[in-house]
RNA sequence: GGAGAGCUGUCCGAGUUGGUCGAAGGAGCACGAUUGGAAAUCGUGUAUACCGCCAAAAGCGGUAUCGAGGGUUCGAAUCCCUCGCUCUCCGCCA
């Protein structure tokens, strides 16, 4: 959510500024009038409210001395009719701007490349040597297949399409991939252990930004209005909500894991076969509130915490900047860390890792003070996954894959594979 | 699932025969005095959002907020209703 006050006077340079993101800004147009008619009726109604409190004081003081108080009390109920009248169209009117101020997308960074499109998005960089194979290689899905470790027939039959059984050293796998970045990102990156909640409220998912507009790309509990998360994002930006933190609380480090949910409304007939598009998928996440001005340098440090588990593992990969026209609702910039994929000859995206600048922190309440009796200011906040598990599995099968249909275990997992070295 | 107790400011905690209560008191914190320095002590200050005045900030004025929402009333932290959460006991259960 932007500031209302900077919205109404920087009205037409934030308009252009939206417009380089390709999003449906009609709404918007709106806003000025329901803005200034909002302040109208405030202060219409504040006024007769300053009225009445006034007046209900002189009653209680006739009350007292056995005066007569009928007349006031008869004006005030007048007054009060009109107060009510006032209040119920300010209501209406708030509710409409409301969903207009959180219908609008975030401002991109000055940084970030204008584009319509992925097609424009920018590689700022790339790490590791594509992998050279002498013989036919294989997808992930016939790897695992072959070495029994994934069963997506029976997960079809149990539950139903984009959902997955990991089995034997599969399911090992996953496991050792989940300990090892928590491993690295508590002990070796300075973040807090975090595991969330899977289930969120409606407030939590407006909050983070995935309410109201994107409603049908959760998992809704039927009965409750209660959420699946999409991404431990949710529920872990969403821990110091409506809270006022202390400078010395900055920054805020977290790193969780969890499984996420996501109906996948709209991607039907993409990455059908194997684990890249899937209705269930766990994921590491790293989350941080920090002061405003340091949340650039810390984006370039989270992107790397996140690459660092691609260089331990060997995996090759490209960061590519995102460009306006692609950078997603909420951020104001986005690096996406994308990684190759061999069968498919090209790099996937693997994490996501976006400043969201104070967006989030205006939707969900989360401020700090710089001095224990200053003026509460909101934090930023960043995210970026470090990784998605399921498409890490999908990596090291594919670039780790043998000829004879084996996959050898990256050297840093094999601790957590007890001492495995290859899947046969 | 049943029975009961509770939810007040950063925290603790008063206030429930409706009126001068944004809210006593205490703690904490900030600033100042005192001190060689500290402790102790004393003084002052210490919520948030919105609206208005102001170029803006400071400041001033106003409105709202005592878990959330609705209702009664001239007026509600105080009365009524619905919901949420916490705690205790019983039941059930991993």
């Amino acid at each position: 959510m932007l500031d209302m006050k900077y919205l109404r006077n920087n009205y037409e340079e934030i308009k252009e500024k939206l417009a380089h993101r390709g999003e449906d800004l009609h709404e918007f147009e709106h806003f000025g009038e329901l803005d200034e008619r909002r302040r109208e009726l405030i202060r219409q109604s504040e006024n007769l409210k300053a009225k009445r409190n006034e007046v209900s004081k002189q009653i209680s003081v006739l009350k007292r001395e056995k005066k007569d108080a009928e007349p006031a009390i008869k004006e005030m109920r007048e007054v009060g009719e009109k107060i009510a009248a006032y209040d119920k169209e300010l209501k209406e009117i708030e509710e409409k701007l409301e969903q207009i101020m959180l219908s609008i997308p975030n401002i991109p960074h000055e940084s970030v490349p204008i584009g319509e499109d992925e097609e424009d998005n920018v590689e700022v960089r790339k790490w590791g040597e594509i992998p050279e194979f002498d013989f036919e290689i294989q997808p992930h899905w016939d790897i695992a297949a072959n070495l029994n470790i994934l069963d997506f027939e029976r997960a079809a039959k149990v539950t139903g399409s984009r959902f997955v059984f990991y089995k034997g050293l599969g399911a090992r796998l996953e496991r050792a991939l989940m300990n090892f970045m928590m491993d690295l990102h508590a002990d070796e990156h300075g973040y807090e252990e975090m595991l969330p909640p899977y289930i969120v409220n409606r407030n939590s998912m407006v909050g983070t930004g995935q309410l109201p507009k994107f409603a049908e790309d959760a998992f809704k509990i039927e009965e409750w209005d209660y959420f699946l998360i999409p991404t431990a994002e949710v529920p872990v930006t969403n821990y110091h909500r409506e809270e006022i933190l202390s400078a010395e609380d900055l920054p805020k480090k977290f790193v969780a894991f969890s499984g996420c949910f996501r109906s996948e409304a709209g991607s039907a007939g993409r990455d059908t076969r194997g684990l890249i598009r899937q209705h269930q998928f766990n994921k590491v996440e790293l989350v941080q509130l920090v002061k405003p001005e340091d949340s650039y340098e810390t984006l370039e440090q989270l992107t790397g915490h996140a690459e660092k588990v691609l260089q331990l593992l060997g995996l090759p990969y490209r960061v590519m900047s995102m460009c306006t026209g692609d950078l997603g609702f909420t951020a104001a910039k986005k690096y996406d860390i994308e990684v190759w994929i061999p069968s498919q000859n090209v790099y996937r995206e693997i994490s996501s890792c976006s400043n969201f600048e104070d967006f989030q922190a205006r939707r969900a309440g989360i401020r700090f003070r710089r001095e224990p009796n200053g003026k509460p200011e909101f934090v930023h906040t960043l995210n970026g996954s470090g990784l998605a598990i399921g498409r890490t599995v999908t990596a090291i099968l594919e670039n780790y894959q043998q000829k004879d249909g084996s996959v050898v275990i990256p050297e840093v997992l094999r601790p957590y594979m007890g001492g495995k070295e290859v899947i046969k």
